[in-house]
Order: C-alpha cells, then sequence, then structure tokens
DNA sequence: TTGAAAGCGCTACCAA
DNA sequence: TTGGTAGCGCTTTCAA
C-alpha cells in the first residue's frame, strides 16, 4: 500500500480512502484516477488479513458439519449456506467432523481464533446435540439439528407439517386407506411425520388404524419387505406414505412383483425428494423435499442478522417441506 | 496476550515462547506452568489474524467449486480434502461459483487477499477448463477437471482404467458379448470408458462391435430404452455394462420387464457407485466407484507439498476408479 | 532465562 | 482535500 501511495504521489490514507470509497473523504476524482491506476501497475492487492486485524471484522462464517458425504443432506445446505454468505460478502469455512467431540471442539477453537462472525453447526440426520460451549462466544446457529434445552438458536424441517402434506396429498386424491412405512421409531423425523399423518387423517375425519403404520429402517430392503406386508393384509392400504424415498423403491419393487400398476392400484408418496431417487424411478416418485437449500440460506442469514443487532431469545426457527407432485400418487 | 504476560509476571516474549512450544527458549517448567495457568484464567484465545500478519501463514485453503449440490461428487471431495487438510492442520474456505466465471473471479481474489496457501478448482463433472489466472499467485491445482493446454496440474479419475476394470469383471465371469451404454460421446469420462472397454476386449482377444454400443444420456429413462434395443438384437449381450449407475437404475427396469434375471440372465455393471442407488437395487449393482474422495485427500497433500518443496512441472494425475463388486454380476 | 522493541499491512483519528 | 501516525495482537531478533 506504501508503494501504490509513493507511485501516485499521495499517503497510505489517500489510497485507504479511495480504494474502499469511503463515503466523505472527498477526494478528487482525479486523484482517484491516480490512485487506481497506481494500485493496477503494481498489481496491488490488499491484505485482508491486517485489515481484519484492525477492524475486526473477518467476514468468515463457520459451518461446522457432522457428515458431510453420501447423504440426502449436506450439499444442498451448504450451497444454501454459501449462497446466501456470498450475497452478503462473506465467506465459508467448513470443517466436517466425522461426529467426533474432540475435532469438533478444536474446529471451534481455530474458527474462533480467527475471528469468525458466527457459526453453524449442521447435522445430517435431524437430531438433538449440544453444541460446544465455546460457540456461544458468537452468534450461533444449529442446522437441521436442536438442543435439547432450547438454549441454542436452531432451523430444522416441519416434519409434522411435511408428515401432513405427504398424507394429504394421497388423501386429496380419494384414498382412504393409506398405509404408512415410517422410518425408524425415535427419530425427530419419525415422531414429526407420524404426528402429521396423523393430523391430515383426523382433518378428514378418518380414524387412525395401527395396522397400517410400521416402522422401517429407512432403507429400500425394508421397504420391500413391510409393502409386501402391508399388502398382504385383507384389507390392503390403496396408497403409501414413505418415511423416505429409499424406502419408496422397496416399495415400488414390491408392488410391481405383485402385479400391481403405481399410481392406478396403489399410489405411492416419498419423502426427501433426493433427487436420484424419486426422479430416476418409474413412474417418478412423488414426494415431500426437505428444505435443505433454505435451512443453508437462513442459517447465514440468521447469523448475519444477529452479529448487526444483537442479541436475542434463542428462537427454533422450522422450515416447511414441500410438496414435490410427480407421478405416483 | 499483555494480560497473561502480567499475570504471569512474565513479559508478551515469554508468554509467545510457552503457548508455542518454542523449541530451545529454554524456560523452565516452573515459569511455563505459571503462564499456562494464567492464560487458562484470562480465558485466553490467540489471535490467529495477528499472528497470520506477522507469520504470513494462514494455514487456509481456498477451494472454489463449480457446483456442490445434487450430484454424485461433491460432499465426498469436500470430505477427503477436509480430511487432508485437518491433519495438517489447515482449514478450508469453500465457494461456490455455480459455474459462473465472474463469481469464480472475485472467490479467488478474496481467497488471495486473505493469503490462502493454495488453491483447488474442482467440477462437479470430469471436464476442460479454465481457471482465473489470479490462482497461478499460490500453489493451485485442478479436481476433477483439467486444463486444456496442461499448464495447471491436476487430478482425474483413470476413466480408462475404469471403464476396462468394470469390462473385466464382466469378461472374467465368462461373458463374451458385453453391451455398453456409454454417456454422451464428447465427454471425457465417455471418451475413457469406452476406451476401457476396448482395451479390455482386445486383452482377451474379443473382437470389438459396435452394435452393442449406444450412447445414452445417463439417465434411467435412457437407460431403459437403450437396453430394450440392446435386448431386441438377434444376438443380444449377456452382459450390459452402464456409463453410470442412474443407467444402470432404468437398465434394471428393461431386464425385469422382460422377464430376465440379473445375473443370471443378463449381468449389470454400473459407473460411480453410487450408494444411494447401487445399494438400494435388487440385487444390488455391481459397479466402479469415482475415486472422489481420494481426489479430494491428493489435491490437498499436492498443495501442502507444493507449498513446502517449491515449483514442479504441472502434473496431471490420475487415480484408479476400483471395482466395488456386489450381487449384479 | 527473560525482556524490549520492531514491525507485519492496514484503518481511522486528528491535524493541517 | 490530504497526511502523519498510533495501534490492532502477535512473532522474533537481539541484548541483557
Amino acid at each position: 500500500m506504501g508503494d501504490v501511495a509513493r507511485l501516485a504521489g499521495v499517503s497510505p490514507t489517500t489510497v485507504s480512502f479511495v480504494l474502499n470509497d469511503v463515503a466523505g473523504s472527498g477526494i478528487p476524482e482525479n486523484t482517484r484516477r491516480r490512485v487506481r491506476a497506481s494500485a493496477r501497475e503494481l498489481r496491488y492487492r490488499p491484505n485482508a488479513t491486517a485489515r481484519l486485524l484492525r477492524t475486526d471484522r473477518s467476514h468468515t462464517i463457520g459451518f461446522v458439519t457432522d457428515e458431510i458425504a453420501s447423504t440426502p443432506f449436506a450439499g444442498d445446505v451448504i450451497k444454501g449456506a454459501q449462497e446466501a454468505a456470498w450475497e452478503a460478502g462473506k465467506l465459508l469455512t467448513i470443517v466436517n467432523t466425522g461426529d467426533n467431540q474432540g475435532i469438533e471442539e478444536s474446529a471451534v477453537g481455530m474458527m474462533l481464533e480467527r475471528r469468525v462472525e458466527g457459526i453453524i453447526h449442521a447435522a445430517m440426520y435431524h437430531r438433538a446435540v449440544e453444541p460446544p460451549a465455546d460457540s456461544r462466544e458468537v452468534p450461533a446457529v444449529l442446522l437441521n439439528c436442536y438442543a435439547e434445552d432450547g438454549s441454542w438458536p436452531s432451523v430444522v424441517p416441519d416434519e409434522v407439517a411435511g408428515g401432513r402434506t405427504a398424507t394429504e396429498a394421497l388423501l386429496s386424491r380419494g384414498h382412504e386407506r393409506v398405509g404408512f412405512i415410517n422410518l425408524r421409531p425415535g427419530l425427530p423425523a419419525a415422531a414429526g411425520r407420524l404426528q402429521g399423518y396423523k393430523r391430515a387423517l383426523e382433518a378428514r375425519g378418518l380414524p387412525f388404524d395401527d395396522s397400517l403404520v410400521w416402522n422401517g429402517e429407512g432403507t429400500a430392503k425394508s421397504g420391500y419387505r413391510l409393502a409386501a406386508e402391508l399388502m398382504r393384509a385383507q384389507d390392503p392400504p390403496t396408497a403409501i406414505f414413505c418415511g423416505n424415498d429409499q424406502t419408496a423403491m422397496g416399495v415400488y419393487e414390491a408392488l410391481k412383483e405383485r402385479g400391481l400398476r403405481i399410481p392406478e392400484d396403489v399410489a405411492v408418496v416419498g419423502f426427501d425428494n433426493q433427487e436420484l431417487i424419486a426422479v430416476q424411478l418409474r413412474p417418478a416418485l412423488s414426494t415431500v423435499a426437505l428444505p435443505h437449500h433454505e435451512m443453508g440460506r437462513w442459517a447465514v442469514e440468521y447469523l448475519i442478522d444477529r452479529a448487526a443487532h444483537g442479541e436475542t431469545a434463542p428462537r427454533r426457527h422450522t422450515i416447511a417441506c414441500p410438496y414435490v407432485g410427480r407421478e405416483s400418487v
């Protein structure tokens, strides 16, 4: 910067003012041009580190995730977060902890040392977590997870509404016996979706029949097995709501083996909207999308907002799961 | 740091020596303990920014990717890169450009301002790219992509060997007529895999029959269509090599509709090893894995090595695609 | 065995 | 309209 100043025949102060477009600095266009030309000539690149040391604004957000790969998840969340960050002029520093507490703590430590302006703790599967206490030193938010005691702000999918949406999609087409192959019990996703399923039934005055509801593993294999189970009943369902798209994949298989057509004989709706599966299945699977991208965006925007406007009570934000209609209903 | 020094009754120099475990600083254990105790008491957190300003070592690597989400890709690459980075004490700063040149250039600019120690340019699909020239200011490497003119170091999957591996898996089981539903022509992946297919045939002295080779779209739909085509021939193949796993998904469908069993009547092998599909398919799909994770690792390790040992001629590194045997062969 | 002090590259206050 | 300069928090040289 000194070099630029010298070349332009001005002081470092002036260079700083010009290059940062400081308002009201009253530098004439003439000088500005000279400064900019010098900067270009010297291929001057400002040192963000020095600036940060002085201003204490890192323009960086930390993103800590338990597992990043091989998943319905991750990609979209990061992308959403990244987009929102970029729009706000921030960069994202990411670490994948492999669900290792020790790594998570050091990761937070390293981020804090670098003076990140906020930290996002993201989980692969919707669940309860307890992030390192140190994260409270900056604005922090949980993504796709929540604190049991509600002491951390969080953003999660609205599983209940999602379950209801999925069920509704079926009921609204006239189905009255809707089977439900849920995920493993105990998961927030499973609990929420079941509740949504019940509410949808209730809203239509339909009875809840627990012989129609099974808990699977969330795999194609268990979907296959349980669909067979379901269809073996004397009064089998005319539609099946699957706890995730992989389950639906197995359900398709079981249905087809029995010579049942989708959606004519049995309608199917999935959950998660894993494009890789839902789009490729024949017929293409109608499903409910998890708001990964939106959660990513929301988390970053929340952090930026909090950094700007200060502390508020930890909120628990919920984002809707939109229905994605394709051909299986 | 001054506070810690004061509390411990020493100078900042001593604190720095102790906290950084500077070798040969000859600080007695006694003093060290006092310093560490003070640091703990004051919950002292070193300021990485100040350190970086002084040492010029950011311990940060930039990761620029064209598309991060909804893909076979991304997750695993980032995870591999992140792991290697973590082991070396580095953090990863990621930006997703959405394949926008302008964004890519500013991203590189921002990273350079932050003094990253290296930059990785990753692509979703194996292809030729031309990264911003500024990236040459630091060690840089292309991941899953390459420069047409070879002027950038890169790491890509060994498509040829992969294609050969897949074909071999079939030939070694006695198949002599192996259909190949490739990806769209023109893609490096398609070209390489075709070459591998030919080489495998050649090695066994089998003739190349181009009526057995089709180019599809890499979707289940096109796999379905082309498998039907393939099986309609008078002398249909007894095995099918699919350019990717989604194609295989469609192939399964077509085969099953014709009452053909996998692998008894027709063996199938995919490519990509997309667990979501390959594992869930019935029978589980034998396929060839893209070395996403390894490419991520390699890229980071290469960067770190180059930062340490200086410039070398740009290499084009290739990583093997291992066969993942399941039930379809 | 420990400390004083320079200086990394910038921002921003205060003065001119 | 422009410049001098202190100082952000650390590392590291040199001296004591």
